[in-house]
DNA sequence: AGGATTTTGTGCGAGATGGAACAAAAAGAA
DNA sequence: TTCTTTTTGTTCCATCTCGCACAAAATCCT
């Protein structure tokens, strides 16, 4: 007994889906990055994903839902790549190495910069949704772990001169990298943000 | 003949406005400082500023129009006191003093945080209104000559060690702030946005 | 084939949102 | 006092937004 291709799941009776959880998820994201949570309509969303709004709630639960599903994929995604990004090499390139990624990510939309998920659109919902707020806040805090312990690992391997707080360090390559997510937000070209992260990494790895 | 005190300005005719331009827009600031431009209803900043809506149509233009206001006059107000703050003292005292100043306002909201208007409400709709991102993106470059100058002169005074690139350090400090702002409105409490200043203070006059 | 289950698609409704119309109120001028 | 001007306040309107109801479609099971 074959299982048909769409919508293949372990489903053993009704009509199949005619849509891929995993994508409709990434078109709704594409969607709520381009104007932000309260800026996106439902209709918005069932345009991006193919879907009509009764599947939508079907599938993901409401808007907000729908939000918050986004939000987590988004972090689980930024923090795993940064994982291995950071991992490897010296200091400074595994630094340019996570710029560049990440620079990857802010332009990877075709019409222009969308910049980064949570400082596009999170922030903004935050001081209203305390959820947003936690999880927003509790993915910095991971974020900042991972910068604190690659710098922590170079400065034990002898990489970095002087008494240096890798704490300290790490607030500026976290630093860095939000300036670089604002400006592709706001209009700047991609060359220009790798020349910041140039510059960022040359006074943090001196 | 003397002027009535409400709605003092030179008009010589009609019922007099029952209400100061300045401060209704700072009302409406305080709305859209909240909650965003898209989350923000007509309705909630009629309640905030004490004017019906057609009155908030008469004096300030559409929704859309009221917002570029109140973003035109951050930007002048967020600019003037940084110009004041990063002068004299050394380089350190001239950052910290910055910081400090950034906190306040990030934290001039009674019931929490607020961060930075440009990065909590401006970033978000940047993407589908290119005015507001060209005034982000114009706002970011005076930011940026601010801290450029600010600290080529500490370097020209010799404040700073070694061969320094005030463009790169710029960068660093232009981040640092940015962070703070972020992390202000993801609930980040005010003394640890403080020991961040602090933190990168350090590195980037050492 | 009929019944059960799951999903899609269409239409409807309540409430929210932004804009407009216009009468009433409050002032100055003649 | 009447007229003119400016502002306020109330009401109405068209459209948007989100949620729901339910029939139809597409599958599996008996």
């Amino acid at each position: 007994m074959e299982q048909k291709e769409i919508g293949v799941d372990t489903r053993t009776r009704g009509r199949p889906r005619a849509y891929d959880p995993d994508v409709a998820l990434q078109r709704a994201m594409d969607a709520f990055w381009k104007s932000g949570y309260s800026g996106t309509s439902l209709d918005d969303i069932a345009h991006a994903t193919g879907m009509n709004r009764p599947s939508l709630r079907a599938a993901f639960g409401d808007k907000r839902d729908l939000y918050l599903k986004a939000l987590r994929a988004y972090w689980g995604f930024k923090l795993a790549t940064m994982a291995k990004t950071l991992a490897g090499g010296t200091l400074g390139e595994a630094l340019l190495r996570t710029y560049d990624a990440a620079l990857t990510v802010y332009f990877s939309e075709e019409e222009g910069a969308r910049g980064c998920f949570v400082v596009g659109t999170a922030i903004t919902e935050s001081v209203d949704d305390p959820e947003i707020r936690e999880i927003v806040a509790t993915g910095f805090g991971a974020l900042d772990r991972l910068f604190v312990d690659r710098i922590a690992q170079a400065r034990d391997a002898g990489e970095l001169t002087g008494d240096v707080d890798p704490a300290a360090l790490a607030i500026l390559a976290c630093g860095t990298m939000q300036t670089i997510a604002l400006r592709a937000r706001a209009g700047f070209a991609r060359e220009t943000l790798w020349g910041i992260a140039q510059k960022a990494v040359a006074v943090i790895c001196r």
